[in-house]
Formats: structure tokens, C-alpha cells, sequence
DNA sequence: TTGTATGCGTTATCAA
DNA sequence: TTGATAACGCATACAA
């Protein structure tokens, strides 16, 4: 096992391995044309033979350039910021850019913690994707071109408040609600339920959205339940109110809930698509191997992590942060929202239904 | 189009407005307790003022540390993965470390490439989770009390080489495998198969526990099938081969391939556990709320991230890396694995429905 | 084409 | 308790 010498190499070593001024050495490393084709080469001998890492620290104070990205999340475990953050790293290491990442968790004070770390870092740009921080607060710390708000969440924006007209990237979850609950109309079902955390600007929005596109049909009223924040890891309260009065079709939040609501339904008499349709929204892979596979909304989170890279690039380029933009989604149609019709025909006890699923092909 | 240059605060700044000396300043933003009351409260107030804010890559230039960690893992869209990440990031920003992190995608020049951002930012530590490079290069390019190894899945690791003896952090997967081995031949399977990638070094690890715990209880031997590096994506074609010659109960490499293949039974005559058992093995969410629940091994994915976090920073404490350590996991059982009497399918009993079977054209 | 000199912003060493 | 000064390692304007 070998160990790197003890003393660290520096530029100046290289430099006077190869026979050449440290200036010299610094410009054949980065291929600078104006270095003769020797003089690079002996440079870059002497750099290999000595084992020789430029330090980016001392390179990024002097060329008050980090090439460093800050990427500020809600949370790492969750499938969808996964795949965020996943976009983000391969794009940002495509471009020569080094990725610190943070977690917010929800909580302000953290992410106030995490500002401060990229700002002290020097990040050449940073993106704070679904949090709770307020656009203005970040804005305050950091110049507005350097900053990209990927879903924000904050308080004020479910209250009316204007994003940002600049570096926000979202995804167009109201067209997404609006095209489930077409769908769902479509097929026939009538009572409508939407159950969400009941808190957060995210769900705010598309309750608002499931409320408008349920007008725009003439049906309704929506009904809305709430799952609490920590609905997605035990659905049971829920699942029991739904059993109590259930209505045609559920639209969930998100994958999430969706799936922790079908896993607590069946402890009750109700079941999907059977009793009552439901369709969730992101489009987790778990989402489409579930049993039966959910109706959800695909939502490009792996390009919405690239995009939100190609954004602060082009800002750092241009000096200016390009407009916002809004990533569309894709209904995908699975087995939990079938015609009512149909599901009404073939409606029957649990044997039943299990013995329709052994016909398939 | 150049940026307007950007006048920065500095911390000649402060002591200036502070009146004191750049040292005193230094000193009473970090609280030495050598600076008096007043004059640390006057330098906190000048600093506020100006909202300054140090510029780590000097600060870390001068003090030869840089308070910044490297993750080096496969995938962070991968739930497993993700977890790692998610603890790994909460404990280093507990004490007060920036996370770089990396993702290698299971390619060895990307993990090359990732290995030098982190040497030439200087991180402090290191972890290089479930990569596919030999620990020996990089204890080629980074000392060895610098970076712990978590799962690692070199293909050196599969040919009996030995890991180093330090610096390593695993999961107990032998054990997981034999217990599942274990439990499903108390339930009374008899013909076993396991069903893994087909590559890599925890594959070939798991399918050796599983042979060996097999051979324990006298039973077999052990079955294995392929379903390749991307049968999680799609296992039809293992369903497939199973359906066409259906084992007892089957033995997956992990949740993905297990919840992929569930699904893709779905659309085969195999109904589980009616006809077959299945098991997985990490304890991904999915799997506890899959239908039917998924036997499975629970990995403390979150804490192998704090642990490996731990781990580092003991070494540089004491300037040595601790030894290796091996996290216990736990079986959980599901509804996928049944006691084999009591099984039930909907054609019947099992026998019945391999009858039929054998007459189908 | 190459070399010289300087400064990036901070902390550590020494001196007072 | 505080201050002056020298690094830390590199890149770049300016010279040659």
C-alpha cells in the first residue's frame, strides 16, 4: 500500500523539476498555446513523476472562480430530490463543476446553515430546490444571478406572493392535477377527494389546481382530507376516514401518500380500483410497480436537475439569469383509475377481482 | 460580457471599521478567549455591519484544512444509495463539514475523475461507497487514515482478495442472506433460488452466503438465474424463466430486482406467494407497502451514512482510522413468504395449478 | 515563448 | 491582550 510522499508537491516543484518558471508550469498544465511543445511536455512529466494535485483552494482564490455548485435540498432519501440532486451532480460534473450538497429538511434554520456554507465556499452558483426559504432571504445573501429556485416551497407563496421572474424552475404540476382529475372525470367518477399533507406551498398549489380544473368541468366540489405531514408513512388514519365515507376517486399529493394509502386501505373493507380509484402524482418508480399500478403524474426530475445546472451555467456565461421556466409532465394512466364503467362490471369480492388478475396474458 | 467586478467585504474590512488589527479580528470572529469582551463584541458588530462573510478557500489555504468531506457513491437516484447519502450528509453537517458529493455510476473513470476533485479540494476525508475501484488505488492517491470504504464492490473483493483492515464499513449482507435462507426453509421451501444480477462483487457475495446457509441446513442445492445489471428495470424475462420452471421460493439480490419481479410475475400464471415466495433484501420503503409485503433484510442504510461520517472523523482525531466494522441487519418478514402450508392461490393448490401447467402447449 | 513580481484573503508566528 | 508580518499555493499583468 503505497502513501503519497509526506510533503505535499507543489507547483514550485514541477516547475523546477521541468526547468521552468512557475508561471511557465501553471500555463503547460492548463494548456496555455503560447507554451512550446516541449517546455508543456517536461511539464507535464514532472507533474506525473511527482505525483504533483493542483490546489484548487489557492487556485479558486486567486482566479476568484471555484468552479463549485451548491445544491440545496429538502431531503436526500426521497425518491423525487433524489433523482433532483442525482440531474444535478451528472450535469454539473459534465461542465468540470464540483457539487456540495446540502439538506434542509424543512427547517429554515438549516437552511440558513447550508446559505452560509456555499457563500463561504464561494459557489459559483447555487439552486435551492424545494425549500422553504423565502426567494427574497436567499436573495439578500446571494446576487440573484447566481441562484436558481428549483419547486420552491416557502409560506408566501401559497399566499399570493410573486416568485422571482427570473432563475425559478418548476414543473408544471397544475397542468399535472388538472389532467388527473380530467382523467378521472372522464372515466366516469364523480365524488372527488384530494388528500394532501395540509400544509406547504406545493400542496397548497394543487389543491387550488384540482379545485379549478374540477370547475372547469362543472363537477364538484372537491373534497379535501389531510394527511398530515407525516401522512406518507402511515396512511391508516386516513384510509379509515375514507372507509367511513368514501368517495368515487382519490387524488393524492404525491406517490408517496398515494402508496402508503393503498397499503393502508387494504386493512379496511375498501378497495382500488374495486371501491374507489386513486391516482397519485410524481411518478416514483414504485408508482408503476404497485399492485394495482398507479395513475400518476410524470414529473422529469433527473432534467430538472440537468436544466437547473444548464441555467446557472448560462447565467455565469451571460451575467444575467435567464428567465424562469416550467418543465411539463405527463399523465401515465396505470390500473388504479380503470372506467368506472368497467369497474363496475366486473365489481365483486376480493376473490373476484383476484381472479380477473390471473386472466392476464 | 464580463460581470461588474464585485466588491467583496473583507476582513481587512472589519478590523477597520472595528479598529483593530486584521489578527485581533481573525481571532474574535473565532471566539479565542485571549480577545476582551469589547473588543470582540466591537469586531461581531463590525462584521455584521458589513455583512462579512470568510472566504473559505483562504482560510482553508492557511490552515491546511478544509472542513470539507468527499462522497463518492454509485447512484444517489437509488434509494439505497440515497439513504447513505441523506445520513452521511446530516452527520458531517452536524459537525460542521461541507459534503462534496460524487456519483460513479458503476464507471471506474468516473470514480477516477470524482477521486480528484476531492484530492485537489483537499477534503479532509473521504468515503467511497459501493464503488467498483480497487481500494488500493486510492490509497494510491489518497493516505489511508483519509477514507473509509462502505460496501465496497471492487471485483478484486469477489476473487478473495482481502479488504484492508482498516477503514472499511459494511453491513452484515451474510447474515442476511443466511437468515432469509434460514426462514424461508423453516417455512418449509424447499427448492430455492436466488436471483441476482449476475455481476458484481456484492452479488457474487450474496450468492455465496446464500450456498453456504443453504448447505448449513442440509437442503439443496441453491438455484441461481440472471435477471443482469438491469433487471430491476424490467425482470420479465426472469419471470419468465421462472414461470416456465417455478421454484419454491426465490431469493432476489435486492428490493428493486425483488419489486421488478413481482410486477413482472404479475403477467405470468406465477402468482406470489400463492405459487411462489419471494424475498428481498435492503429494506427499501417500497417493499414494506408492496402487495403483497416483502420479506426482506433491513439495512440501516441512514446509519452506515452517520457511521462512515464517524469513522472519518475519528481518524483524523487520532490520526489513525479506526478499524472496520461490520453493521448488523435484520429480517423482516412480510406476507410474501407464508408458512408453505398454509399457502393459497387462487387456482387452487399449487400442485393443481403445475398440472395444468404441464399440459399447456 | 518564457520569466518576474504581485496579490488573492486568511491564519499563525512572533513580538510587544 | 493586541499588532505586524509572513506564509499558504496559485494565476496573471507586465516585462523581457
Amino acid at each position: 500500500m503505497r502513501r503519497p510522499p509526506e510533503r505535499r508537491v507543489v507547483l514550485a516543484d514541477v516547475a523546477r523539476l521541468a526547468g521552468t518558471s512557475e508561471a511557465t508550469a501553471s500555463r503547460a498544465l492548463k494548456h496555455d498555446p503560447r507554451i512550446g511543445e516541449a517546455t508543456r511536455a517536461a511539464v507535464h512529466a514532472a507533474a506525473a513523476k511527482l505525483g504533483y494535485v493542483p490546489n484548487a483552494a489557492a487556485r479558486s482564490l486567486r482566479a476568484r472562480r471555484t468552479h463549485i455548485l451548491g445544491l440545496l435540498l429538502d431531503d436526500l432519501a426521497d425518491p423525487v430530490h433524489g433523482k433532483v440532486a442525482a440531474g444535478f451532480e451528472e450535469a454539473a460534473a459534465g461542465q468540470g463543476y464540483a457539487v456540495f450538497m446540502m439538506t434542509g429538511l424543512h427547517d429554515p434554520e438549516r437552511e440558513q446553515r447550508a446559505l452560509t456554507a456555499f457563500v463561504e465556499h464561494r459557489a459559483d452558483g447555487i439552486v435551492v430546490a424545494s425549500c422553504v426559504i423565502d426567494p427574497a432571504e436567499v436573495h439578500a445573501r446571494v446576487p440573484a444571478d447566481r441562484v436558481v429556485f428549483v419547486q420552491p416551497d416557502y409560506p408566501g407563496l401559497a399566499n399570493g406572493a410573486d416568485p422571482p421572474a427570473r432563475g425559478v424552475l418548476r414543473t408544471d404540476d397544475r397542468a399535472g392535477v388538472a389532467a388527473t382529475v380530467q382523467h378521472l372525470v372522464e372515466r366516469g367518477y364523480r365524488r372527488l377527494a384530494y388528500v394532501g399533507p395540509g400544509s406547504g406551498a406545493s400542496d397548497t398549489l394543487r389543491r387550488s389546481a384540482a379545485t379549478t380544473a374540477l370547475k372547469r368541468v362543472s363537477r364538484g366540489p372537491m373534497r379535501f382530507l389531510d394527511a398530515g405531514v407525516d401522512g406518507w408513512r402511515d396512511a391508516s388514519p386516513v384510509a379509515r376516514m375514507l372507509a367511513a365515507d368514501p368517495p368515487d376517486a382519490v387524488l393524492c399529493y404525491d406517490d408517496k401518500l398515494a402508496l402508503a394509502l393503498l397499503d393502508a386501505l387494504r386493512s379496511t373493507s375498501l378497495e382500488v380500483p374495486g371501491d374507489m380509484a386513486l391516482a397519485g402524482f410524481d411518478g416514483i418508480p414504485a408508482a408503476h410497480q404497485s399492485w394495482p399500478r398507479l395513475t400518476t403524474v410524470d414529473v422529469p426530475s433527473v432534467e430538472v436537475g440537468r436544466r437547473a445546472v444548464e441555467m446557472l451555467m448560462a447565467a455565469v456565461r451571460d451575467g444575467r439569469m435567464p428567465v424562469s421556466e416550467v418543465l411539463p409532465v405527463r399523465l401515465v394512466i396505470g390500473d388504479s383509475t380503470p372506467p368506472r364503467a368497467a369497474r363496475i362490471n366486473s365489481h365483486g369480492t376480493p376473490e373476484a377481482v383476484a381472479a380477473r388478475r390471473v386472466i392476464k396474458p
